[in-house]
DNA sequence: TATGAATGAGGCTTCATTCAT
DNA sequence: GATGAATGAAGCCTCATTCAT
């Protein structure tokens, strides 16, 4: 949906005409109702909208999916590849360790700014206390390429004698999400409460500015 | 709302007849709500399941609260009012800095830990862009006492050399807000990911111990 | 449905205004689920039609019987009790042996005629192979009282020498029963494949008159 | 229908192809659909079930039979068709009236006992006051041939002094028709209501039993 | 002939809300 | 103030049927 507004039928035949493309009707559902789920959570998305967004119709939903959670599931397991594919294509091994941790920080933040929509679906899924993701199979297999990434950069910093010893990588991984993460997540209320409009560009650098700071300052020996 | 008792007697008058505790009712409805509205959203929330758990029926909560949405914006306000209540009997005035810092990570770590509702509903809230919160008077006016302390400790600190300079209160506010809150609103994916009970005790004092030597970290000059 | 037209609101207020007697309301879906659970059996009936047949609503039938098979059950269940209970008043006691088997038949003869809504829905529980009736406890504990009838009738025959003897009551029953339900169970193919009309009161009686012969011939000694 | 075998070969083509066999085809979904018709009734019944259980697939089923209905008729046509074929195999001409009487009741009971699919289709049919046989060609040139066999042996058994006279043929059919169909028509409830198991071999002959003492019992002259 | 994707109408059920008592 | 029956709109899902390949 978000920039796919060229995925429409390949090879539309003449006016009417049903397209008969599964993957290309399946893949247009998933985009129709990431955006639905995101804006609405689960219980608050409507088939019927997915539907009409997706230039499909409900029939072709529960053709592909069974019910409305077993689109959810796929939405999120889709979401959650995507995820983690990006994570993976990111490439430290040769930058300097701080070097290398300034750019893992800034993905992840900018990765963040760039899929509210995976924001929203994780804050969902952790309303229903994750019992779709528990039951994925697709997700448990799913490990997080970053960590390893991580605990690269911590040993070769703590052998530079750049960065301090004794640091978990997974507390630290979860640290740098957090700080990524709950900008975003509350970026809201947050700028209800603030009174600024924390999604601007400006205050998105002084964000991610501090961050770094905060995590730099902290590994420093 | 809080502890407006009236006059009234709080026993019922006689035999036969309902209570008649407006005061009461009204509670009860807030109470069931907040727990409903936790578990499952605004729209997965089900007015008939509270009316049922307040041990009330659905007419009162027309008559209390107009309908859902003013059942929730009242919830949510509730809910803040209450947090902030808490964070301004705060009192780390007389602390040294560091201890006084250490005193307001655990005070906001620890109040994640005890207030599941809070975390869900915020992030609820979050998935409508606030909507609510933005419309409503109440949350406008309350501000952050926490930040005043914050700002406090950190002159305080830096004045006796024991904090680095050049420290924005927000975005510290902001830091020690996101170490706590994440990992409590993510704690069930983050659990089937990692496949770990982040629920534990033991595994939220890794968490609560590794935050402050971030924060800590980061302010040593 | 049926002549219940004096059935509306008894206290009727003023115009639209809506009846609030559960019973009646309650009964008024009965009456119109018999009718149409008859003329289409369970999957073929409509919710929509029996709501809108009984004046009520859509919703109301779920509020009193669950769901589109608990009113099913429930239809057969009345359907039952009402019989036994028309069955139930007969009083053969005082009557002659031959007499009273005579009165039975044309009981049970002319009952299947009166209510071929019954017969309807006794042959639609068949094709579900009698799942609904299996689970209910209300039916179970229904026994034939025309059952103990016969068996009186029959005891009272034999010893004033006008019945034979070794004459199982429950059988006799099934063929009284199957010599008056087949008739009108299959009256729609009969017709057809005859080609007369077995609706008619000639054909009827012609039947009748043939059943008894049956019966009476092979109770003579 | 019954075995117009084509001259076709009966093996498929080559490899790769899929078998071309229309009478095949057509007779696959044929079964498919008694089995699933006599379980759900019209109404109830699948037409996706009907193509999956048939090994064929939905189009082939609008190809042979047009609709749902269309199908309906043609499987109640086949059944009624199959079973006329058996009746008219019987060949009681050189039994004796007795004898023969038997046999008939015999075989009426016992094909009701091997047919259940026939049974429900039938009780399904009346339920739509048999609206579809009555448009059916086919059926109506359908005569009974039974009705001239039992018109035979009532005749020479009246004729040996071993029947009475004044027995009406039709009417005679129609309760031996009752008293075998009856029976597996109601098996379910009655089941249910008697706590018998009345499927067991064992009542099923008592009942038999019982039919031909009643039914020849009524004819002893 | 055969296949499986596509579809619109409609089915069952649920919900927030209102009204009579 | 309190109760529970009543309601219309809408939600999820299914079905018979058609069409493109």
């Amino acid at each position: 949906m978000t920039k796919s507004k060229s995925a429409k039928p390949v090879k539309a035949k003449s006016a009417g005409a049903k397209p008969r493309q599964p993957d290309v009707t399946r893949r247009n559902i998933l985009d129709a109702a990431l955006v639905e789920f995101a804006a609405k959570g689960l219980a608050g998305a409507r088939v019927d909208e997915i539907a009409a967004r997706s230039g499909s119709n409900k029939r072709m939903i529960y053709e592909y999916f069974g019910n409305k959670e077993g689109l959810w599931l796929t939405v999120l397991e889709n979401a959650y590849t995507r995820m983690r594919e990006e994570e993976h294509a990111i490439d430290v091994a040769r930058m300097k360790p701080e070097e290398g941790m300034r750019y893992l920080m800034e993905f992840n933040f900018k990765f963040c700014s760039r899929n509210p929509e995976f924001i929203a679906l994780l804050n969902a899924e952790n309303l229903h206390k994750a019992s779709y993701l528990k039951d994925s199979k697709k997700i448990r297999e799913l490990y997080t390429p970053l960590l390893v990434v991580i605990t690269d950069l911590l040993q070769r910093g703590q052998k530079e004698g750049v960065f301090r010893k004794n640091v978990d990588p997974v507390e630290l991984y979860t640290t740098i999400a957090a700080l990524g993460f709950f900008y975003f997540s509350n970026i809201h209320t947050l700028s209800t409460i603030f009174g600024r409009n924390l999604l601007s560009a400006k205050q998105q650098k002084i964000r991610l500015d501090h961050s770094m700071e905060v995590v730099l300052g902290f590994l420093r020996p």
